[in-house]
DNA sequence: TTACGCGATGTTTACGTAAACATCCAGGCG
DNA sequence: CGCCTGGATGTTTACGTAAACATCGCGTAA
């Protein structure tokens, strides 16, 4: 690649101040600054006279002199591991999307890998950064771990956690979801339901395998063992191996690994849904194009997105900690993977 | 949700500044300032002294102080049109990545959709944005009819774009990667490849079809009709079910059309890869399950993430513009989509 | 006619930091 | 023994903005 020297506006070391575009406006920086502000006391004539002149040295406002004056960023920081899963994603979308509705910006924190001192560093840095809220999306308890604890002034709004006697959360209702895809299956006639869960140490796939239990112990059926993936379409081929003849229905934590299993079941001729059915969760916008198309629990990330933004800017303005957890409803998305089990043999 | 009022050390109204630390330990607000810096001159003993201080206040440097003394705030902004596509996401979260470990945090500046006056808004407040530089995703032509330019002292770098006279852009090797996939159908005998593009107005999806359309024809194949979709996994499937029986590859410009191309097959009875073969663009962590598992173009966005922050950067430090494009290269990844054709009947 | 009020605009100041410059002190050397 | 050197630390200043206060001039009511 090659390089020039910048030409043109680019020579003025700095850009125009309020000071420069006071001077060729023939006025103080005050009314400048008024203008700039969309403040009255302006008469018309003035104020033209500084927008040609604005116009003219191409001036911009210095938003770091503004965050110095009023000790605010118009700035939040939202902190992620990563942004492979659809959930982080379309949360992420959703936030920036609101947040930039309402006239702030989004700042990036994201920690490569969930050690203590990744954490520990995006907190640190987080410390040093311009931003007047925080929205945590992991598991709480790395937050709560962390050594270096958040500034005392930025408001935080933690979504998939349940620690909502400490911070604001909002999160999608995962249990709500879970029941009505168990629901869904036994409606069906299915005997049981089996559950493909997320990792352990995951919050969101902790409460759907607690909700997917309880719906079954409640309905009084039998307690099939549970399987374990990491979210991977991979690891929802390799349980969906090892599923066994007799299991009619399986409800798996996420689109993804009903990939996997799909696959798996395909692979082994068992079909879908005439002799088994899959239910996944999310409801990504690949689902309905599986083979067969996916029933799934769909989530309104939007909604979540917008309730934590609604939320931090909330406690900014009012200068409060809030807490407590607002859950986002879930709907059930019936498309072709599910059916009535095949009459017994 | 209940809200309490915040306790402790929010009662202070703003955080300590360099003063107070220095009052407390003793020193003057430039010995802090040292300390804060690592700057040499600070003998060991005042240097824990001040450190003590600084914890004592939870002391924490006002970026915002910092940026309006030097100029600049150690922050990109990244515009993007949406989080929807694989190639968007991934791509923000290498740059993320890259820029983290050059000490510069993201600022989002997402666009919802994609018109002009949405455009234009973005660079406004783009422009009143406390950034160093700005990496665009999005073609360029948008960012060229804006009738807001860029502050002229910002560096700009462009991925997906054919911008490079004026722009340095970072783009995947599209050409190289759909040609890959063309010959390596072209090689396992089959007579002629069709393609599925991606939306006329996308220059990725221009390029895939440029480079599909001169391989057939330096190879003296016949050149099919060409099939549009839009990315998403249901125009796949729209076009699936148009698909002839004559024809036995096809290439799509992404992993999600593809999907939807091999469910429409599958209704159809056509066996992928036995009947007709299948090549996907992206290598989407998906791809490897599907049914059957997907022959695809891998993109190395981490790459392209790395070289946007490292572009970027230089132009920063260097105070100049560059242009020119780097392309970064792809690889085909042969699962089992594909193979050779089936005899004439 | 004069003084008062009020709208328009100007002046001062502070926000927190760090570069530039000033000062102070200890020790070495003539 | 006094001067000079250099390291440690303090003081001043400027960065760009906007709140608070000051001023100016014009119209109006007593």
């Amino acid at each position: 690649m090659e390089s020039r020297a910048q030409a043109g506006a680019a020579q003025r070391r700095r850009s125009a101040s309020m000071a420069d575009v006071a001077r060729l406006a023939g006025v103080s920086s005050q009314t400048v600054s008024r203008v700039s502000n969309g403040s009255p006391g302006v008469v018309e004539d003035t104020r033209r006279r500084v927008l040609a002149a604005m116009k003219e040295l191409g001036y911009r406002p210095n938003s770091a002199a503004r965050a110095l004056k009023h000790g605010e960023f118009r700035t939040l920081g939202v902190i992620l591991f990563n942004l492979s899963t659809t959930g982080n994603v379309r949360t992420l979308e959703a936030i920036a999307d609101s947040a930039a509705r309402e006239g702030y910006a989004i700042t990036l924190l994201p920690v490569a890998i969930p050690t203590q001192s990744e954490v520990d560093g995006a907190f640190t840095r987080l410390g040093e950064l311009a931003v007047d809220g925080v929205i945590v999306i992991m598991e709480v308890h790395l937050l709560d771990s962390s050594t270096v604890s958040l500034p005392p002034h930025v408001q935080v709004v933690v979504v998939d956690s349940d620690a909502g006697d400490r911070y604001a959360v909002v999160d999608t209702d995962q249990r709500g979801g879970a029941r009505a895809a168990v629901e869904h299956l036994l409606a069906l006639g299915h005997r049981t339901v089996w559950h493909l869960a997320g990792p352990p140490d995951s919050f969101a796939a902790q409460r759907r395998t607690e909700a997917w239990l309880a719906a079954l112990k409640e309905a009084g059926r039998p307690v099939p063992p549970l399987l374990f993936g990491d979210w991977s379409a991979e690891s929802g081929y390799t349980v969906g191996k090892l599923v066994p003849e007799d299991c009619t229905a399986v409800f798996a934590a996420n689109d993804q690994m009903a990939l996997g299993l799909l696959r798996a079941l395909h692979e082994r001729g068992r079909r879908v849904p005439q002799d088994i059915s899959v239910v996944g969760f999310d409801d990504i916008p690949e689902s309905g194009s599986f083979i067969p198309p996916l029933t799934t629990v769909h989530q309104d990330f939007g909604e979540v997105g917008r309730r934590c933004v609604e939320g931090v800017l909330r406690q900014i303005r009012n200068r409060t900690a809030e807490h407590g957890t607002a859950l986002v409803p879930t709907r059930l998305v019936a498309r072709a993977s599910t059916a009535p089990p095949p009459h017994a043999g």
